[in-house]
DNA sequence: AATATCTATCGTAATATTGCAATATACTTA
DNA sequence: TAAGTATATTGCAATATTACGATAGATATT
């Protein structure tokens, strides 16, 4: 159907799944790394920067804000988006708590 | 149009992209959990477990194979899937490649 | 061998995502 | 205020994802 069936899953499940889907896009990575390198940039910029156009990148940048990754304040007739480092913490904390469920790797320990 | 355009940005935001895509689901977040937990199970527990269709389980553990994340051995007629250490210690290193380009949060720093 | 069990694959319907041109909105400067 | 610049939104076409019933293949049990 194309639907998730999100019930079925719990908060954490489901919360991991939203934050990874906004980072399951290399324009969204691209932008992501741009912001943490000039920590602050604008939408021009990044349209120069990757080869994708202005409507394309402005959506990316919504889902991106969305999420909370990143915050934007006007600045005059342009936007300074850059990373919001209490929620790139808090998701940072999230991947980590679910890799850290298993112990680093021993080769040819598994099936 | 619905299709990445992946030659624009480099092999590490498309790997990151695509591993994400993969997490991207509380289903095969579920799934991973899962076989954190027990160490090897097996495709039947999964449907009881989750509430899916055997057909839909098995197609998200396609994907997580695909990525390398399972691995799967014939067991008798079953199948016994367990996470595969090399692989996830891999990803984790890739995502904390990205966090770890920001420092941890210092509130209000941002713009 | 026949039957039951487990998993994969196929086909299909519903929905979501990606990308962009065109357009709208908002601020700036002349 | 008019023209220019920056960003957001809308509408649409192409493609991808999600889910599941039906079915196939492979092993186990009787």
């Amino acid at each position: 159907m194309g639907v998730t069936k999100s019930d079925l899953f719990n908060e954490m499940q489901n919360e991991l799944a939203t934050v990874a889907k906004v980072l399951a896009h290399p324009a969204r990575v691209a932008i992501i790394q741009h912001l943490l390198k000039s920590n602050a940039c604008i939408n021009g910029d990044l349209v120069q920067e990757l080869g994708l156009a202005q409507a394309t990148i402005s959506q990316h940048l919504r889902e991106l804000k969305l999420v909370g990754i990143i915050q934007g304040t006007i600045d005059g007739s342009r936007i300074s988006y850059c990373i919001n480092p209490v929620r790139w913490t808090e998701i940072k904390n999230q991947f980590n708590e679910l890799f850290d469920q298993y112990p680093t790797a021993i080769p040819g320990e598994c099936c």
